[in-house]
DNA sequence: GACCAGGGGTGCC
DNA sequence: GGCACCCATGGT
C-alpha cells in the first residue's frame, strides 16, 4: 500500500488505512506494565529508536484514526533524510500494510474468531522490528509465564541498553548485538534467566553481528518452511520460537506456534472447553483460517486479557 | 507446596 | 522418530 504522509511544523503525520483503531492497539501495548520498551500514556506512546546511528524519541499519537502523528521529543527532530525511515518504522511496527479486510472476511465463517474481532476491532499485529530483540524475547520467553518473562526482559535491557532521559523519564533501546555477543552467561546472571537461555541468546547475537544471520536474508526465503528451516538450526531455536519470529517479525502470514501454551488457553476458553486442545486439535482448526494463521494467532491471544 | 508458564535440548530406545 | 527427563525460576 502506498505509504501516504507529510510533515507539517516538524510532525510527520501518516495517513492511516481504513480499518484501524488506535485505542484498540494501544491497549494491545500496555497488556503488561513491565514492558520496558516503550511508555503508554495519555493516549499517545513513546519510545526510543535507533535508525541509521541516529537516536530518535519518537511520540505516536492518532487523530480521529485517520492519521498518525510522529512528534520527536528532547530535541531529536532528524534531518530531513531520516524522514521516510521513520515512516516505514512505525509503518511496520503497526502492521499498516495488512489487509485487516480480508482476515475479518475470513474470520466471519468462524465462530471462534468472531468474537475475538468483536472484542479487537480494528487491532493490527503490532511487531517487533528488530530481529534480534525478536528471538532474545522469544527465547528468553520460553516455558515461564509472561510477567516473569517482561522482568527478565526488563533487568536484561536495563543492564545491557543505552537509554535516553526525557523529562525523568528513561526511555531505553534494546542492547545491540555488539554488546551482547561480547557477554559471557557468567555477565548475565544478575538477569536471572537460565543458563542455557543466556547461551542461547549470546549465540544469536553472534550469528547477528556477524551477518550470518539478517532479517533480510530470511525475508528472502520464499517459504515458511524455508524460514523455519533455517532458524531451527539455531540452538536454542525450536518451531515455536521460528514461527512466533516469522510472525512478530517476519511478518509472514501463515505463522502458527501451535506449542503455545497461551493459544491454547485462548482455544480453551473461546470454545468453552473443559481443557486445553491438543497441538493436532489446533492444527485441525487452523486448516480454516490457512493464509490467516498469524493474525488468527494474535486474536486469539486477546481473548484472555 | 503443588502446579504451571507464549519451549527446547538431550539421551535413550 | 517418539518419548522421558531436565532446565530453573517465579506467579498463582
Amino acid at each position: 500500500m502506498a505509504r501516504t504522509w507529510q510533515c507539517v511544523d516538524e510532525r510527520l503525520q501518516i495517513k492511516l488505512p481504513e480499518i484501524f483503531d488506535f485505542e484498540v492497539n494501544l491497549d494491545y501495548l500496555t497488556r503488561d506494565t513491565n514492558e520496558c520498551m516503550y511508555e503508554v500514556r495519555d493516549n499517545h506512546v513513546t519510545r526510543l529508536i535507533e535508525l541509521d546511528n541516529h537516536r530518535l524519541l519518537i511520540q505516536i499519537s492518532a487523530e480521529d484514526n485517520k492519521y498518525l502523528n510522529v512528534s520527536f521529543l528532547a530535541g531529536t527532530y532528524p534531518d530531513e533524510t531520516l524522514l521516510p525511515k521513520v515512516v516505514d518504522y512505525v509503518w511496520e511496527w503497526f502492521d499498516l500494510d495488512y489487509d485487516l479486510a480480508a482476515f475479518y472476511e475470513m474470520s466471519r465463517k468462524d465462530p471462534l474468531l468472531s468474537q475475538a474481532i468483536e472484542k479487537e476491532y480494528g487491532l493490527r499485529l503490532m511487531g517487533i522490528n528488530e530481529l534480534l530483540e525478536t528471538l532474545c524475547w522469544a527465547i528468553l520467553g520460553q516455558q515461564i509465564n509472561l510477567t516473569f518473562a517482561y522482568t527478565l526482559k526488563r533487568r536484561f535491557v536495563e543492564t545491557f541498553g543505552e537509554s535516553m532521559e526525557y523529562e525523568g523519564k528513561k526511555y531505553m533501546l534494546f542492547p545491540s548485538a555488539e554488546t551482547i555477543a561480547g557477554l559471557t552467561p557468567e555477565d548475565m546472571a544478575d538477569v536471572k534467566m537460565t543458563r542455557r537461555k543466556s547461551e542461547y541468546i549470546i549465540n544469536v547475537a553472534r550469528l547477528i553481528r556477524d551477518n550470518q544471520l539478517t532479517k533480510e536474508a530470511l525475508l528472502e526465503l520464499d517459504s515458511l518452511d524455508a524460514i523455519e528451516r533455517e532458524l531451527t538450526k539455531i540452538r536454542g531455536i525450536g518451531p515455536w520460537t521460528a514461527n512466533y519470529v516469522s510472525m512478530r517479525c517476519l511478518r509472514h502470514p501463515s505463522s502458527f506456534p501451535v506449542a503455545d501454551v497461551g493459544l491454547m488457553n485462548a482455544v480453551k476458553f473461546g470454545l468453552d472447553m473443559d481443557r486445553k486442545p491438543t497441538q493436532e486439535e489446533l492444527l485441525e482448526l487452523s486448516k480454516k483460517w490457512s493464509g490467516f494463521e498469524s493474525y488468527a494467532t494474535f486474536y486469539l491471544w486477546r481473548l484472555l486479557y
